[in-house]
DNA sequence: ACTTACCGTAAGTTACTACTTACGAATGCT
DNA sequence: AGCATTCGTAAGTAGTAACTTACGGTAAGT
């Protein structure tokens, strides 16, 4: 199961613009550190950073190909926040199917 | 549909541990400011401050009654999240898959 | 009308975070 | 071996965010 505490980091990591500009651009195609750098306004150590934040997050994973460093997505991190959220979804739904349900019984008839 | 900005409050709301506590209260059962500031260890007009940031994010709802505001889950906010992230899941599985095939394609035959 | 209860906002302080430059380590090339 | 490329980390700084106390405003009860 997830745990708090990962949970926690990977909303904390996704909160901050930069890094889910990161995020996004390591999802949707693998790439090193200084192509992301190059890509946006910070400098190559705080792309550094912010993909440090990321793996410890479970929310991208690295590999090495000589002396660069490819981030790719790892579905973990996703899944948990996803498992997360869905559990809100699916007991709030719930909760309003309920109030909806007896709202009507008062006012008209279940069918 | 939801926007970046929105996307992004909910995030930040959701990365900070005290609002993300109030959250999950909030989301298991509405509540007055009050009624959460007594169950947490923060003084109530921080739990204020919290609120605002759920409602502005779409996270959480009020409504007025008598002096007491009673904040409950809105699904809004909710929804945009889940939206956002079933993105990148399946776009990542889809992604993953491809390079499985791809994989397999060279080692072995489909099936 | 006065008091009580409940709440939002303003102002100020402290802690954290995102960024920069500087440095060192590891790999590949000649 | 020497040099270039790529990257992670350390150190320092500026901006932001979370908290407190103080204050004002609205609704209910007597």
């Amino acid at each position: 199961m997830t745990d708090r505490l990962a949970l926690a980091q990977a909303f904390t990591a996704l909160a901050d613009p930069t890094r889910r500009e990161i995020f996004e651009r390591v999802a949707a195609r693998p790439r090193a550190v200084g192509e992301l750098a190059g890509e946006l306004p910070v400098s190559r150590p705080a792309v550094s950073q912010h993909l440090k934040v990321l793996t410890d997050a479970g929310l991208v994973s690295a590999r090495a190909e000589g002396t660069r460093r490819i981030y790719e997505l790892d579905p973990q991190g996703l899944a948990g926040l996803r498992d997360y959220l869905d559990g809100f979804w699916n007991r709030s739904l719930a909760a309003f199917k309920k109030a909806a349900d007896e709202a009507g019984t008062r006012h008209k008839e279940h069918r």
